[in-house]
DNA sequence: CATAGGAGCTACAGCAACTAGAGCTTCAAG
DNA sequence: CTTGAAGCTCTAGTTGCTGTAGCTCCTATG
């Protein structure tokens, strides 16, 4: 049985967002030590890196959730691992489709800049400026995306 | 002279955004009417327009900012401005890179579904492999991107 | 066997950038 | 004069953690 801090290492996975991770019920209650410490098992260093790759993945807990949800019931179809999945690519695409209009814009911003005074910078004049013909505005920002790394 | 609601509607904020925006200092503290209520002229619009257009290219509001003080003193430099724009650059093209990793590792997820029962689903398969050879794990998640529209 | 310090524990505060709601007042139209 | 939309303040919630304070516990060394 590991302490909470090999499987943090294990997984890569901080101390504290395993902790998380059990308050809202993603990862089960561990058992404790005489000293009341958490004691994890193969399997939980399992579950936590099933996790951690879906946030990789950029899923929201939730969708981990629900995948966490069909590994337990392995006969269950997959239609609906499958559908997440499907969304999780949907929304990429619309995040790539923004960010790849956003660098287009600071791209041309920054290459017109004359570096002179604030005055006549371009970087301001667009952002005051009210023609937003080349935003990507119209369609919606994405969500957080998660933050593996510390 | 405009109510918040009409700034709002002006700009594509929402009121109570622009509260928010007053609260943390972005919007200057409004006049306010006889009856408490705030009141905006159109250098408020070109303000919050500003916000607003600088939200829809990513920047934190720390950097928004910045780049309002720029905009108040015209005779500074704009190397600021300019450093910000490219930080912003930078940042966007880094999530670029992981959300292009991102949509390739669910692409090929996706594509080698057999839709059958989650015991054999690939996607799921995949999230619970340790082997992590494709993913971009190793450099970090962005952060928040903001949304902008409701 | 005592002690030092690293690791564990709980509980709570904070981050970004809003968003939503409760419960009230004010304004403008009919 | 009334009604309903729009304004007001204040508070709490969102997502996914992260950090801190102030404890206790475990293990290794002297």
């Amino acid at each position: 049985m590991f302490t909470i801090g090999k499987l943090a290492r294990e997984t890569g996975v901080k101390v504290q967002t395993v902790r998380y991770y059990e308050e809202i019920g993603l990862m089960p209650h561990a058992e404790r030590s005489a000293g009341n410490q958490r004691l994890y098992t193969q399997a939980h260093i399992d579950r936590l890196g099933f996790i951690r790759h879906g946030r990789e993945l950029g899923f929201p807990l939730d969708a981990i959730r629900t995948l966490l949800d069909l590994t337990d019931n392995p006969d269950a179809s997959c239609e609906e691992a499958d559908e997440i999945a499907r969304a999780q690519l949907v929304e990429v695409e619309s995040r790539l489709a923004r960010l790849e209009a956003l660098r287009t814009e600071l791209t041309r911003m920054i290459s017109q800049c004359a570096h002179g005074t604030a005055a006549d910078c371009r970087v301001i004049e667009v952002l005051a400026s009210t023609d937003h013909a080349h935003c990507a505005s119209d369609d919606h920002m994405p969500d957080a995306a998660p933050r593996i790394a510390p």
